[in-house]
RNA sequence: GGGAGUAUAGCUCAGCUGGUUCAGAGCGCCUGCCUUACAAGCAGGAGGUCACUGGUUCGAUCCCUGUUACUCCCACCA
């Protein structure tokens, strides 16, 4: 069989991906199997790849696929989400190049251009996912404003107002004026920004005195109610009961007092603008002022801005600071450093506004979400995130849940006009609205639906439900089968978004959790430490990674440095170290398909070195099922790495590698293809196609290789049947994904202990040939001083001899004459040399190795000789120093006799 | 302003809550090798007062006090 020395991702992915596909490997129904459920966090569906997306999937797919291989069920759903606002700016942005402007649009116009545009670019992610190897059941696709889903956000709209949990109410929120909507808390993005505290003067009417206020804001002194100041500030108090004229205004407001204000900020005295600012705002109710909105939705003045009106708020700023200075109204103005809050999605500059929207209750809810958590019903990986959840439900607020747009769920609340006053009516659709006003009015006039859509949110929470069509049909079977799911991959900064709230709509609709494990992913940074965005371009374009590593390697790469919770510091080069694993299985197989099957019986040693990578794979499956447990996936990675390319590659395939020429036993044959399909299936979920590659070559070599001559020794049960032609075989179903993983049996430790040693006798010749400058062709001899019970090596005598190619490892009551000495733990060993040694450098290493055992003597002694040590540790841990003492003592000794005889 | 977390080799991280897994891994680095599976490789090697400071203990990378540095989250200080 001839195979490529370079091992080329390309056609190969492309390949096995196709064949998933056809033979419907990803697909779920429910069965009798345990389920193993796994949702996607539903990328934008207008988003592209991007890092954190890679590895997010990345790990979902590895879960997944190892669920599958232990027999259980698995279910991936993928999907995608509207992503209202973001999607809405994008469509915007696609008519306006398009010479349309959205408000000459009605809205049916609007949406029908805003779904041409879903078509068209929507779910490019999901097949970016297919590159990447993710095995999500494709024929479960859903989209969070699919008829499915539509109708669960309604029914759930209609329910919670029917229970009293949302109500609409006009509150100050977070308006975006770019977007043209309001946002939630959680939507408002605070940074740093340097500007400036103005220090304005406001006259006392009829006095000629004033009161300094400092403000960030000048241009909303137009919307100024009042100003207020400590009811203890005694440098105020001649201005109880006064009245003062906001600069540049006019207006005459009161001046209040209350102890909200800090007298240490500022001058101690606070304007209040009931209308743009949400402490203003509560002052203002409590003290019954007035509240002027001077500002345009999309952030221009209004006619109450006076000669200001139309401007932008910013250029008003500048502007109205110019006037009043030039009016003589400002006192000072300083540098100011403070945090401006922006919207999540567009960036612009959040204004506070009053505005009538819809909200959710949060308080009951929140209740239920907190307990699961705290209880570890839901367990946090890693679960440090518990306390920064524990406290954003401690603190929660309700949730403004209505957004002024087009592109989402449309608020099922109709207006009606009853005797002049206007009645709310929240219905199913509209022939279910008419019906109630005509069971409550025994009227129905004209039905007005409410413009506003719901927060993108609003649908996502119920994506574990919905999903199942859980919330139309709770009782349906898939719901019930794959309900609750298994684990949730996410970013820590959905958190809030998203975590918190499925688990309240889990509660709240299921009664039960929506999932018991969250993996909360780190985020994927640059070198320099910053998050990778599009808008720093910093971020590779993880399609031409795949191209130029393979998923196989950028999968490994991207999972090798990315414990849960941790930044993932991403450099490119990391996946080359993945591309370079890849290689090396290849060559392995390249290897092993090279051997031919002889008739003679299997040695000693072959024997040996089957046993002992068995013993191995055993050990090092326990270690990665442990690590599974815990969810270190980068740790179960990288031991299962290391016992591929150290153990097998390095020193097993070594052991039995036959000479050049010569052929192999049949049984070591058969055993090293076992060995290696398991190991092919160990590596599966973390590199699906080069596995299944070179699991399916493994296949054919059964077939070829050891069905062509007599029968062997049964096949392990891991493996397919090794009856079948190759071509059979592979017209059947048989994939590596439907294999079962193997699983941890018992192992004898006393074996891996042995080869430890006898691998240290090895390194200890090669060691030694480096260090000498002998050609690794030159055969050696080595001998020992046996008394050392831990020293017990001879089932690996034969391995030594092939591998440190030394023609004979025996034991010897004394030192050899003109040989150069090693130490394994307290054993002497020795390698005879055939000219003189170097005495000099003999005695300087010796010595160098006597100071440092002395010196660990004299500590191992001192701790003894301590009495309060002696008389407080526990039997064991006195009983060790001893240990160490004697073979401290044994192998000074031997050094000191080694020192000796060379002067 | 409040809260949480981190600090171990040049880099990225382990170290299961005090004693033979105790100072580790991978990558990188250095030396020697094209040994017919692999130079995307093989063999060997060097690198660390476990951030600093006190304390608890017979014994501290591990527990406690403080300090410093960084990171994240939350919050309406104009």
């Amino acid at each position: 069989m001839e195979i490529a020395s370079k091992y080329d991702p390309r056609a190969i992915e492309e390949k096995w991906y196709q064949f998933w596909l056809e033979k419907k490997l990803f697909h779920s129904e429910p069965d009798n199997r345990v389920p193993y459920t796994v949702v996607i966090p539903p990328p934008n569906v207008t988003g592209v790849l991007h890092m954190g997306h890679m590895l997010n999937n990345t790990i979902q797919d590895v879960l997944v696929r190892r669920a599958r291989m232990q027999g259980k069920n698995a279910c991936w759903v993928p999907g995608t989400d509207h992503a209202s606002i973001s999607t809405e700016a994008k469509v915007v942005k696609m008519l306006a190049e398009r010479g349309i402007n959205k408000r000459d649009l009605t809205r049916d116009e609007y949406l029908k251009y805003a779904w041409e545009w879903k078509e068209k670019y929507g779910g490019i992610i999901l097949k970016q996912l297919r590159k990447l190897g993710a095995s999500c059941d494709w024929d479960r696709t859903s989209f969070t404003m699919d008829d499915i889903r539509y109708e669960s956000v309604i029914r759930v709209f209609v329910d919670l107002y029917n229970k009293g949990l949302i109500y609409r109410g006009v509150r100050m929120v977070n308006w975006d004026p770019q977007a043209l909507t309001a946002v939630s808390d959680e939507e408002v993005i605070y940074k740093e920004s340097h500007g400036k505290l103005f220090y304005l003067r406001y006259y006392v009417e009829g006095e000629d005195r004033y009161i300094v206020v400092a403000t960030t804001r000048p241009e909303t002194i137009m919307g100024d109610t009042a100003v207020c100041v400590h009811p203890e500030d005694e440098r105020y108090s001649w201005l109880k009961g006064k009245r003062v004229v906001v600069p540049g205004v006019g207006r005459v407001v009161p001046i209040i007092m209350d102890e909200y204000v800090d007298r240490e900020f500022g001058t101690g005295a606070l304007k209040i603008t009931p209308a743009h600012d949400i402490n203003d705002y509560n002052l203002g109710m409590k003290y019954n002022l007035e509240s002027i909105d001077i500002f345009n939705d999309n952030g221009t003045l209004n006619e109450h801005g006076g000669k200001y009106a139309g401007m932008d708020r910013f250029a008003c700023r500048k502007q109205i600071v110019k006037d009043l200075e030039e009016a003589g109204l400002i006192e000072k103005i300083e540098d100011y450093t403070n945090k401006v809050g922006h919207s999540e999605r567009t960036d612009a500059v959040i204004e506070p506004k009053l505005s009538a929207q819809w909200f959710l209750k949060m308080e009951g809810l929140a209740k239920k979400a907190l307990e699961v958590v705290e209880d570890d019903t839901i367990r946090f990986h890693p679960a440090k995130f518990k306390n920064t959840y524990r406290h954003w439900l401690e603190n929660i607020k309700d949730w403004c849940i209505s957004r002024q747009l087009w592109w989402g769920h449309r608020i099922p609340a109709w207006y009606l006009e009853v005797n002049g006053r206007v009645e709310t009516i929240v219905a199913l659709d509209e022939e279910a609205a008419k019906k109630i006003a005509m069971e409550k009015y025994n009227y129905c006039g004209t039905l007005r639906q409410d413009e506003d859509v719901l927060d993108t949110w609003f649908s996502s929470w119920l994506w574990p439900i919905s999903l199942f069509d859980g919330i139309r049909n709770p009782d349906n079977d898939e719901i019930k089968y794959y309900y609750p799911t298994a684990d949730l991959i996410t970013a820590p900064d959905i958190i809030f978004f998203w975590v918190a709230r499925m688990i309240m709509a889990g509660e709240e609709y299921r009664h039960d959790v929506p999932f018991h494990n969250v993996y909360f992913t780190g985020i994927v940074r640059d070198k320099l430490g910053r998050k990778m965005s599009k808008s720093l371009g910093n971020s590779p374009d993880p399609i031409e990674l795949i191209e130029k590593y393979g998923a196989d390697g950028v999968r490994m790469g991207m999972l090798l440095t990315a414990p849960a919770g941790n930044d993932l510091p991403f450099d490119e080069s990391i996946c080359e170290q993945g591309r370079n694993f890849s290689n090396k299985l290849w060559n392995a197989l390249r290897l092993v398909s090279g051997w031919q099957i002889g008739d003679e019986q299997q040695s000693q040693e072959n024997a040996v070195a089957v046993q002992w990578m068995e013993q191995r794979m055993a050990q090092v499956l326990e270690d990665v099922e442990r690590d599974f447990d815990q969810y270190r996936l980068s740790e179960a990675l990288m031991t299962t790495y290391k016992l591929a390319w150290d153990d097998f590659c390095s020193w097993y395939l070594e052991m039995v590698k036959p000479a050049h020429g010569t052929p192999i036993d049949r049984e070591t044959y058969e055993a090293t293809l076992s060995i290696f399909t398991r190991l092919m299936l160990m590596l599966h979920p973390f590199m699906p196609f080069v596995t299944e590659e070179i699991w399916h070559t493994l296949q054919s070599l059964k077939v070829e290789k050891l069905n062509a001559g007599q029968s062997a020794k049964s096949s392990d049960k891991t493996d397919s049947p090794s009856s079948i032609s190759v071509t059979d075989f592979l017209a059947q179903n048989y994939s590596i994904m439907n294999q079962h993983m193997p699983t941890s049996v018992f192992y004898d430790q006393r074996m891996l202990d042995e080869f430890d040693t006898a691998r240290e006798v090895i390194a200890g010749v090669r060691n030694l040939r480096n260090s000498r400058g002998l050609s690794p062709k030159e055969v050696l001899e080595v001998s020992y001083i046996a008394g050392d019970r831990r020293f017990s090596i001879d089932r690996f005598a034969g391995i030594i001899r092939k591998l440190g190619n030394v023609s004979e490892i025996h034991a010897v009551a004394e030192k050899p004459s003109n040989a150069i000495s090693f130490m394994i733990g307290t054993t002497e060993c020795f390698v005879p040399m055939s000219q003189n040694v170097n005495r000099e450098a003999e005695l300087e290493k010796l010595q160098a190795d006597l100071k440092y055992a002395e010196g660990f003597l004299q500590s191992v002694l001192k701790k003894l000789s301590n009495e309060k040590f002696v008389n407080g540790a526990p039997a064991a841990v006195i009983e060790k120093e001893r240990n160490k003492q004697r073979d401290a003592e044994t192998k000074i000794a031997a050094l000191k006799a080694q020192i000796e005889a060379l002067q």
